[in-house]
Order: C-alpha cells, then structure tokens, then sequence
DNA sequence: GCGTTTTTAATGTCAGACATTTAGAGTTCC
DNA sequence: GGAACTCTAAATGTCTGACATTAAAAACGC
C-alpha cells in the first residue's frame, strides 16, 4: 500500500482509497486489525491527523469499525445486510430528492422490480410475513390515520411482500426502491375514496400470496401500479390548475 | 442543530449525523454552503479536529464536497446517478464477498430483477444499446479471451440490457445487482462450450430485443438463468468433488 | 481599462499534549 | 487458590496552535 506524496489529490483521500482497495481486494480479510494509527503514520509518512481523517472516511462507509482501549485499533467491518439496508435507504432517498426525479418514474421503477419478486414471493412467502400484511392492511382503514402513517403502512406492506421472496440479496436491492418512495408518496393527499382503493388491491394482493397465485399477483400489482400512477397524475394536474 | 456533550458517542459522529439529518430533511439544500469549519468550531462547542472529522465522514458518503480558497467551503453536494452508482457497487459487492452470499442467491436475485426490466427494455431500447450488446456478444465468441475478460463482457452486456429500460432509477438499483456478480462469475471457468452456450442465449436475448418483444425477452433470460445455475451447480459439484 | 501583485479567507497538514477507554497483569485480602 | 481490586500500558478521541496551500478578490501600477 502506496500513496504518492505529489498527487494533488489529498493525502487523507489517497490513504482512504488505499485501505479500501485492500480490503475489496481481499489483502484485508474480515475482523482482521489494522495496523494503529502511529504505525499508519510511519507507514504513510503522514501526521496523525491525515490518517485519522482517512479511517474516518472507511468508517462512514462501515469498512472499518474502531474500538478503544489497550488490544483497540481499526478493525476490518463485515458488512451486514442491516447496516448496507439503511445506507441504501438514504442514498435512494437523497438520489430522488435530489434529482428532481418524477414521481412516474420513481413508480415506475418501483412497481418493477417488485414484480420481480412476485414469482418468488407467491412460492415462498411465510406465514409470518402475511400476517404482518394482512396487519398492515387492517391499519390503513382504520379512521384517523395520518396521511403520513398511511405512506409508512404502505411501506412497510411492500417491505414484507418483498421479503417474502426469501432473499436477502433481492430484499437489500429494492429497500432502497421501495423506501424512497415514501418521500414522494408523502406528497400525495389520500381521500377517503383513493385509501379505499389502495386498501382492496393491498387484500387483492394478499390473497394471491396466501394463494400462492403468482399470476394473480402480478395482475394485482399491475392495478396497484396503475391505480398510483393515475391517482398522482390527477393530483398533479389539479395542483397544476390552481 | 444540537449535540449532547454528555452521549457516550464519539462528538464528531453526532456532528455528522446532526448535519446528514439537515441535509436530508432538507433544512440544508444542495450547492448551499456550510458554515466554515472555525463557525462549526463555535456552533457545537468543539475543537477543529472534531468537526474536521465529521466533514471527512460526510464527505466520504458524498454528502457534501469541499473546496479550498478564499470562498471556499463545504457544500451540500447533488449526490449524481454516477457517484451513487459506483458507491452503490462497491456496497454491494463488499456485501456479497463478506456474507458467504451463495452463488445460487445472487444469481436468482440478478435474474429476476433483470427480468423486471424486460418489459420495459423490449419497449424502449435504443438503436445504441442493441449495438452495445452485439458488440459484446462478439467479443465474447474472440478466441484467447481470458475468463475474466469474458466476464466483464458479460457484466457490460447486461448493463446495456438495464439501461435499455430507460429508467434512471432501475439502472441505478441494478447497477448494484449486475456488478457484483462479476466477481462470483470469474470463480468459475468457462469451457468452450460453456461460452458458445452463454454467447447463443445472449443472442436470442439480443434479437427478442431487437424485434421488442417482450415475452420472448423473458423466456430467453430465464433460460439463460437455467444455464448459469446449471453450470454453476455442476462447477460446485465437481471441485467438491476433488 | 487591463495585467500583475498582494491580501485574505478558507481548507489541508503537522506536532505535541492531554483525556478517555479498555484489556490484562499484578496485588491484596480473605 | 480465588475473588476483588488496583495499576499500567496501549490504543483511540479531543484540543490547541502553528504552518502550508489554494483560489478568489482587492489593490496596485501602468
């Protein structure tokens, strides 16, 4: 592991980018310790206050975790599927807000990748997983419920549909699409009617994966998809005419 | 924005999730400047190494950039579809080498989300693309080619299949997907027939593509999934075997 | 006016000190 | 001998002050 001292890069970035390379490499395997920082710094012939900067980087991004004490140092971070989970999360989110991505699009892509899963789902889904929807569908006609509560039920309805598939690797793919969505959803104000009709295509759906229909899923989250895409457009074209 | 001195946690994490939570919340918008590190000094009560930290964490998530000079400064930064991207891969991939993620369940989770955008791709893929996915499929036939150049063909060829969906969003989500297969598939060699094999499905998926169809498309990608799981499975065997 | 130079306000890096945490070795007391 | 306690050492976390570097803006000279 090399930095070179002429690059106008900053140092902090270069030995950030060392130590990362190493570990996707695989020259750093899992758990195991780097070396400390005053050993870094020799290493690098850089202050301390270079290389802390760099470990903080790695640990932004959860390669590295740090530990005090005497047998403490930098330590190479499996990377679990909760901690990418949430990373994905903001990202997604903050791509969409920032990017003045529609709201079709987003949708789009959404509804996509969820059918993906539906053969899978339809095969696999637990019982556990279609109680937590069932439940979910009981929340979003209860009276009161906050248009916001209402996006967060829906999410969580398409987190388990999701997770059904039995994947983690598909599950950790579409958090973000899914979960993203929420902000754009939020826009929307749900009336009684449009709740009513979100609510029987969500117990469309769950009776194709009790079922185990997986066209009949399919065909639900095509409605399902239809049904949102129109509801925003009317949205935005009234918005449009104020 | 607040810290509390008292919190066991590290003083420059809490500084930047105080700021990540203002960025995403929007309270802080993009190309708005920070205040300078001295101000930030002031602001939460701490030294400069302390917020400098923070700065290099949000930094390292693309979150903000920096920029020397007399007006320079941190600012929020437009998190692009590029960077989110190629962050995105290495997640993805570091997730998949450090799980013991098994080939079948990558692969499952690639295929059916590149099925997701079969619909869409056979709809809308551009004169561009199709030609982009020709061109590798002749590269992928060259003799002398080496398993891993033929991989990355492949991992190519499969990102032009995505893009052809026309959806920014999906293409983001895939990106990850696709990538990080690339380093399961070069575990595997590749006979001769093997590739003429692979080259003969991505062939079929090139003309479903051509000719827009999409039902053809899904057929040729499933057979192709059938293909890569069998050769797999029959790899695994084998070296078990030895 | 238009180059050129100087100033200035930022971030980047360094060195040294002290604070804090934690494991482990050592010690004491039953 | 074992349990509780103390001490020590090694590591990261934080602070301070200094200097280097960068880049824009202001001042200057012509």
């Amino acid at each position: 592991m090399k930095i070179d001292p002429a690059n106008p890069a900053d140092l902090s970035v270069q030995i950030a980018s060392a130590i990362r390379d190493a570990i996707v490499e695989g020259k750093l395997i899992v758990d195991q310790r780097l070396p400390s920082e005053a050993e870094l710094c020799e290493q690098f012939a850089v202050g301390r206050t270079t290389v802390r900067e760099a470990l903080k980087r790695l640990a932004a991004q959860s390669l590295i975790r740090t530990q005090r004490g005497a047998t403490g140092g930098a330590f190479v971070n499996r990377l679990s599927f909760e901690e990418a989970y949430s990373q994905q999360i903001t990202t997604s989110t903050l791509l969409l807000s920032m990017n003045a991505v529609s709201f079709e699009t987003a949708c789009e892509a959404r509804f996509a990748l969820e059918r993906a899963c539906a053969p899978l789902s339809a095969k696999r889904r637990t019982a556990d997983q279609l109680a937590t929807m069932r439940a979910e569908i009981h929340r979003q006609g209860q009276p009161g419920l906050t248009d916001e509560a209402f996006c967060a039920s829906d999410v969580a309805f398409h987190r388990a549909l999701v997770d059904g598939a039995g994947n983690p690797v598909m599950s950790y793919q579409l958090a973000g699409a899914v979960e993203a969505m929420q902000p754009l959803m939020n826009m929307i104000t749900f009336t009684a009617r449009d709740r009513h009709a979100i609510i029987a295509l969500h117990s469309s759906i769950a009776d194709a994966l009790e079922a185990q229909d997986a066209a009949a899923l399919s065909a639900a989250l095509e409605d399902l998809e239809t049904e949102t895409q129109s509801l925003a457009r009317g949205l935005f074209a009234a918005r449009k005419a104020d």
